[in-house]
DNA sequence: GATGAATGAGTATTCATTCAT
DNA sequence: CATGAATGAATACTCATTCAT
């Protein structure tokens, strides 16, 4: 799968061939195609592959730390900071795959799959900040869908004018209005 | 252009061959290469009809009201209401087109260019909105890029979920803390 | 005509097309098709413009000289000598016509009349270098074929090693030969 | 690569469409496409073939005989005679790869190794015929390039009127001019 | 005398997939 | 467990040519 998702940020994916991923992983492309049948199928795993790596970074990013406060200031951090753009140099691939998920529905699947294990950690976190006095906001689900939107947005709005300094001044002041509007 | 727009979102873009889109339109082929030499151009175009057709409708709607405090609310409903959704049945023909843009200069050339129009648009509203004292943030740029990124977050999102009933709740909400956020 | 010798020896002759001769000459497609009837014929016109050239070079060359024994060395060193292969830049265009004639009756009939022409040329030359004791070889169409088999191996053996200084040192000692071949 | 060969002089070289040989080989046109990766390639092998064919003639032509004084009468006979002929009705064939060298540079490199092999060949005969005194001429590398130019010139020439009658009549004074002019 | 719309056959090449070994 | 031969459909694109204007 790893090498499929190099393939597909390499040369894009339409270019992505059957041949193509066998040459880089030094197989014969029949023997891609005795293990996964189809070519779809591939393409489902390496949207398991590339959407199981967003899961463990957030998981492993909200196990850090366990002090209340310091986990809003990081959650925020995390969502519209500077860590999870680097996260999202796989911007190509990932875009690609959410294209795909608008055609295909067991690939939109493991969107929602994907996005639900999210908000859901979020409404957790949530769940601490409204429990420890941190925010206004009292309700949990609106709270991670709020964030989530922003961060997506974000990314977004970043790969069509991908400028670094932009970004990093936006991100900037996102956050402060973010806790402005959860908070007061 | 409108036929290659057909084609792509009838049978996805990667699909959408030379020949398709000539039989849709009932001519042949090699018509279509005389006039737009090769496909790339053709693709750019498509790009550009797409993205000429989000100028015209915001552009449209923006025009229809003169009275700055209705305006103010009625950006607002425009901007993460339900009719953007509609526009937003293109959904699947535009996110082909943002992947294409991340690997195609001249492409995400055209989406600045659209965005750009369109944050300088809400700019001026957002200019509009702080000299009648409406919102109490004092960027305009800042305001115009709030307001781009949480609609492209929530259109993002519902993209993965579709669902109409939870989209109008969230909408309902989205709106509330949106002019919260502006106004205090 | 000149327009359609440019293209090949600017693309080859296989990508000489009419649509872009056409270009070249700054007119429709169509025109020259409703001139030429069918691309055959324009070949055929490319094959004539070409020999037709090398009919007057060497009409040219062979008039400008009177005195006999100045005309046979003049006339070797034409034939064997750098001149020709200025002419013969030409090699490229000449050797696609060469290979039509193989396949193509038409063609192959305006190579014949034009070697036919110059073999005449040299035999009417021979007969005087005969006349006035200048070769010891009695028959003028032997003169004359011997020379036009030189030229032509000299000119095809260049066409592969494509070597100034080599071309020139064999350029030498062939015309000595052919002197003291014709001569004793 | 026979097939590639016979659908060339068939069909003319520009007639060679990976298609028709693939029809002729009673294969799949991909098929071929897969093994040599794209039509250059198949050329290149075409001329590799058609060259090495003739390394082969002259390699057994020049190893059948021991005794010196044959060699030279049996060289020019092989050189200039109509045995020469015979490998030549690949006539078309070898001009269509005559005018690719002219264009392309690998190619070109295949017939000036060819050459180089054939000149080889001739200048280690033509130190024979000076060590044994049956020639004048004392310089190998001039008596091989002047036997390879008459047999070219002669071959073109026939090219062009395609008589038998009339090559065999010149074959024979040709090879008497030869023999005078290299032994005397 | 010239243009431009349109065609249809043909080009090399890519691709996922099958099957025998 | 893996290879390699083979296929057939699809791809963008080229080209000479026709025809109406």
């Amino acid at each position: 799968m790893v090498h499929f998702y190099q393939v597909v940020k390499e040369e894009g994916f339409e270019h992505a061939s059957v041949a193509k991923i066998a040459e880089k992983m030094g197989v014969n492309p029949s023997l891609l195609i005795h293990y996964f049948k189809t070519k779809e199928e591939m393409v489902v795993d390496l949207v398991d592959f590339l959407l199981e790596r967003y899961e463990e970074v957030y998981e492993e990013k909200f196990n850090q730390i366990t002090d209340p406060k310091e986990r809003f200031n990081l959650s925020i951090q995390f969502i519209l900071g500077e860590d999870w753009m680097q996260v999202s140099d796989h911007h190509t691939v990932f875009y690609a795959c959410y294209y795909l998920a608008s055609r295909h529905d067991r690939i939109r699947d493991r969107f929602k799959q994907m996005y639900g294990h999210y908000r859901e950690r979020l409404e957790r976190e949530a769940s601490q900040w409204i429990a420890h006095g941190l925010v206004t906001m009292k309700n949990p689900t609106q709270i991670a869908e709020y964030l989530i939107l922003l961060n997506e947005g974000l990314t977004y709005y970043e790969g069509v004018f991908q400028s670094a300094e932009a970004f990093k001044n936006r991100s900037k002041w996102l956050k402060e209005w973010a806790i402005k509007t959860l908070t007061t």
